[in-house]
DNA sequence: GCGTTTGGTCAGCATGATTGACATATCCCT
DNA sequence: AGGGATATGTCAATCATGCTGACCAAACGC
């Protein structure tokens, strides 16, 4: 498949030069494709480490963030952030409240909810994990610099659906 | 934890304004963590979807993804890209074979590397998974502009380590 | 009072990762 | 030619994280 590249055929009697736009934008998803992998790979790995000494893993760790983030969250709520099933997330946060790092607490208007919190060794771990991250994002971001940080920041935005983009803006704002 | 704070005891006689700076710096980093939390699902969305149809995994999508790369690659480095166990490839890696979408070619000059592949119907599927991927971030792309493009390819080298940057610019260019 | 919503829980399953141990073929150096 | 190192494959067992379907209990709200 050396030689076959896409929508040749689409394109039987394209003008001079537009075969090796093609090429070429052929050239940058495929990069794109290497640095969200291996980018994604370098974020999430010294979180995964410290996790890994607790028997925690990656799903862990988006509790206490995303509960950190939001304290009061609904169960609800986090399910959808998550975008995983109730059974899925049980079975990580139940142990995690038994262990003392999250705490429920019933809404006071609609008493059926179990409003999530982080406990203060709940916060310090979190905190552990956050510390780690920040180091690599801020080594990124400094290396990078500011104009390429708000690049970074249009164009992830721009990789996920318009459900997570509103999410992203109500995580900014506080609760509302 | 709402009112703890960052490194607020490291710096008990912090000029006036430090204190807000980060603030600032926090809520930055903690975007940066949520825009590569929904970002890298974005991205991968509509290839998991196509997969789970033909009852396959990410695996196998990197799989296809960076044979397809470069093809003739062996095993070995296969797995130092991957960064995962022998093991752990050979049960995506060997039904791909069996189900004729990758192949293997012992190696010209060393008779033990087994050469790997894609079949005709590895590229297509890989095409197919390339084309839904391509769509996301061409969409991405447009909305963002060039130039933020430019600064989400710096920031995301930055977030992987060394090894990984110099692997990527081993892909870029072919095989060296 | 009754249907709906919120949340929890049970049993069972699939995927993709892990480790340790071992086998085979080939390479390369002495 | 011998022998250690290398590249790959394979066995068995385990773990983490997702899934489904079914069902229950409590509280809401009309």
């Amino acid at each position: 498949m050396l030689t076959k590249r896409p929508d040749m055929a689409a394109m039987p009697e394209a003008p001079r030069g537009a075969r090796d736009l093609l090429y070429l934008r052929e050239a940058e998803i495929r990069l794109a494709q290497d640095l969200l992998f291996f980018g994604y790979r370098g974020f999430t790995q010294r979180p995964d480490r410290l996790l890994e000494e607790l028997d925690m893993g990656r799903a862990h760790h988006r509790v206490l963030h995303f509960v950190g983030r939001r304290p009061g969250i609904t169960v609800g709520d986090l399910l959808a952030i998550l975008d995983i099933t109730k059974q899925s997330l049980g079975r990580v946060l139940q142990p995690m409240i038994a262990e003392g790092y999250v705490t429920q607490a019933a809404g006071r208007s609609d008493k059926r909810q179990r409003l999530l919190s982080l406990t203060e060794k709940g916060a310090a771990l979190e905190r552990r994990l956050y510390d780690a991250q920040r180091d690599v994002i801020m080594q990124a971001y400094r290396e990078a610099g500011p104009q390429a940080v708000d690049g970074f920041r249009r164009v992830m935005r721009g990789l996920m659906g318009e459900a997570a983009r509103e999410e992203i803006d109500r995580l900014e704002k506080g609760t509302p």
